[in-house]
RNA sequence: GGCCCCAUCGUCUAGAGGCCUAGGACACAUCCCUUUCACGGAUGGUGCAGGGGUUCGAAUCCCCUUGGGGCUACCA
């Protein structure tokens, strides 16, 4: 049998990044040595699963591009499953029913804790007589199902990134409940017999995972089912160090998509917390999963880092194809509210032209929308680019422009910049900035902003050089007065 | 409280006893490129938590201290 690994997410929230990387490493890890990627919708709690949390986590899963080889299974429809095998551990023994109420161990802890001591079950109901039983029974006691932890008893098990770990019984907590008492299978239980029945061989998890595994270690021994090999990945921190949480702002992977982030980046960044490449930084899934193996995996946590994360967003955005950035870019737009003209599959020279106009030097595909405003939106201006139009010689700059546009109706990229520079003679200007920068703001309101030739080119092609010249001209000789 | 884990620049990390006067990336600073903002290029500063060992030699091995984190449910 191969490699078989799986992510079992609980549909308690949408997809979080940290569940996200867990995905991630399972997917390199399985496509690393043509293993089976498995998912597992966790769904057992029935008071906190929510459909629509399933569907989120899926559709992130599919964006990220870590497509699963089977599933999604689902833990509500293995509860017969659970049942039988719960059964099949209270028949031997191995389980037994335990009548504490709520209360009750609520105040066993509360004295443990007075006293100094560990909270734990004391076990105080593993050797029930029949007639026990049927008296709490008679009280109306609904039991849960407790499995008979052995102590004293050392588990042990290689761990493939925190190397061998060592865990004595006596620290576990007491016998574990593995069945509520209205039958519901508890996580530590149901994840054993699932992991079991789908002959997972790795079980790849956070390490706030790792107390869980001696109990589920136990569990396997006592089904005589085989125990899959453990890899228990270091936590994601936020800048505080601390486990990342839904505090954090943006820790849903439907929050890193809308602030334009895109999945080859995010990808690569998760990647790279607590995993280091042999070579380069930037790197596709692909090429992440050839190189990827547990050795090179840190048993320290790593701190998310947005700068870094936004950093190489640009870079896998300069990676893009010029179809892909346009599509993307185009559709930030639309979003974005502005009126596109004749959008179709095949983009349109201009809008190609555009998009890798604006999106060039962009670190976030939501930065394009303010320089998108220049092209889609009517010219309005800012107040630095009111300055520059008020000089004195701006109506002199702004009319020798138009008559220039007004003769050359068909434009030369390659000569445009300096023909645009001749005009500064005439004018008596020593240099041409004002030409240039009078041009910018004159068609784009603004001092600041995307390469000018190019952009001139675009608005040109738009129709739009003339008019916009035209209202600023008009706005700049009002401004003089 | 108990159990477990971690500890190299601000951050992510390389480093598995001599190759380390500790390398790379992000961020930062300066300069170059440029009509502008970015991008890009160049340069620079900053780090082995502390203390004991082991060894000819320790960032690397051991111990202690300190600091940080995780777990400790009829959640997952």
């Amino acid at each position: 049998m191969g490699v078989r690994v799986r992510i079992a997410p609980s549909p308690t929230g949408n997809l979080h990044i940290g569940t996200a990387r867990t995905a991630l490493f399972n997917y390199l890890f399985a496509r690393s040595l043509g293993g089976k990627f498995i998912l597992r919708i966790e769904d057992t709690d029935q008071e906190r699963s929510r459909t629509a949390y399933t569907r989120n986590i899926i559709q992130g899963l599919t964006w990220l591009g870590l497509d699963f080889d089977e599933g999604p299974y689902y833990q509500s429809q293995r509860l017969d499953r659970y049942r039988q095998v719960t059964d099949q551990l209270l028949s031997t023994g191995q389980a037994y029913y335990c009548f504490c109420s709520a209360e009750e161990l609520d105040d066993l802890r509360t004295k443990q804790k007075a006293l100094g001591l560990p909270t734990r079950y004391d076990n105080r109901h593993r050797d029930l007589t029949p007639e026990q039983q049927a008296a709490f029974r008679a009280e109306g006691r609904q039991p849960v199902v407790r499995f008979r932890i052995p102590e004293p008893r050392t588990v042990v098990w290689e761990d493939l990134v925190q190397g061998q770990v060592t865990w004595q019984t006596a620290d576990l907590g007491g016998d574990m409940v593995i069945a509520k008492a209205d039958g519901q299978p508890l996580y530590n239980f149901a994840v054993v017999v699932d992991d079991w029945d789908m002959q997972i061989s790795h079980v790849i998890r956070g390490d706030d995972h790792v107390g869980n595994t001696p109990k589920q270690i136990l569990l396997y021994e006592a089904l005589d089912a085989v125990i899959p090999q453990f890899a228990h990945l270091p936590l994601i921190h936020n800048a505080q160090g601390k486990k990342l949480s839904k505090r954090d702002g943006a820790t849903a992977l439907t929050d890193f998509q809308a602030l334009g982030l895109i999945p080859e980046a995010l990808i690569n960044y998760l990647a790279m917390l607590s995993w280091s490449p042999p070579g380069a930084e930037i790197f596709s899934v692909t090429e992440a999963a050839q190189l990827f193996s547990f050795d090179r995996v840190s048993k320290s946590p790593a701190r998310f880092d947005w700068d870094k994360l936004n950093w190489l967003n640009g870079q896998h955005l300069k990676l893009l194809s010029p179809a892909d950035l346009t599509t993307l870019l185009t559709n930030v737009w639309i979003q974005a509210g502005y009126a596109i003209p004749e959008v179709s599959p095949d983009h349109p020279e201009w809008l190609t032209q555009t998009a890798q106009l604006l999106g060039e030097g962009i670190s976030r595909t939501q930065e394009a929308v303010r320089s998108g405003r220049l092209v889609f939106e009517p010219l309005s201006y800012t107040p630095e680019g009111l300055d520059i139009l008020a000089k004195p010689e701006m109506p002199g700059v702004l009319s020798a422009l138009k008559l220039f546009f007004q003769e050359h109706p068909t434009l030369d990229p390659e000569t445009l910049k300096h023909d645009l520079q001749a005009l500064a003679g005439p004018l008596g200007l020593k240099k041409a900035g004002p030409i240039l920068q009078g041009l910018r703001v004159a068609l784009t309101g603004q001092p600041k902003g995307p390469e000018l030739v190019p952009l001139t080119l675009i608005l040109h092609q738009q129709n739009q050089v003339l008019g916009r010249l035209d209202q600023s001209l008009g706005f700049a000789q009002r401004l003089q007065k």
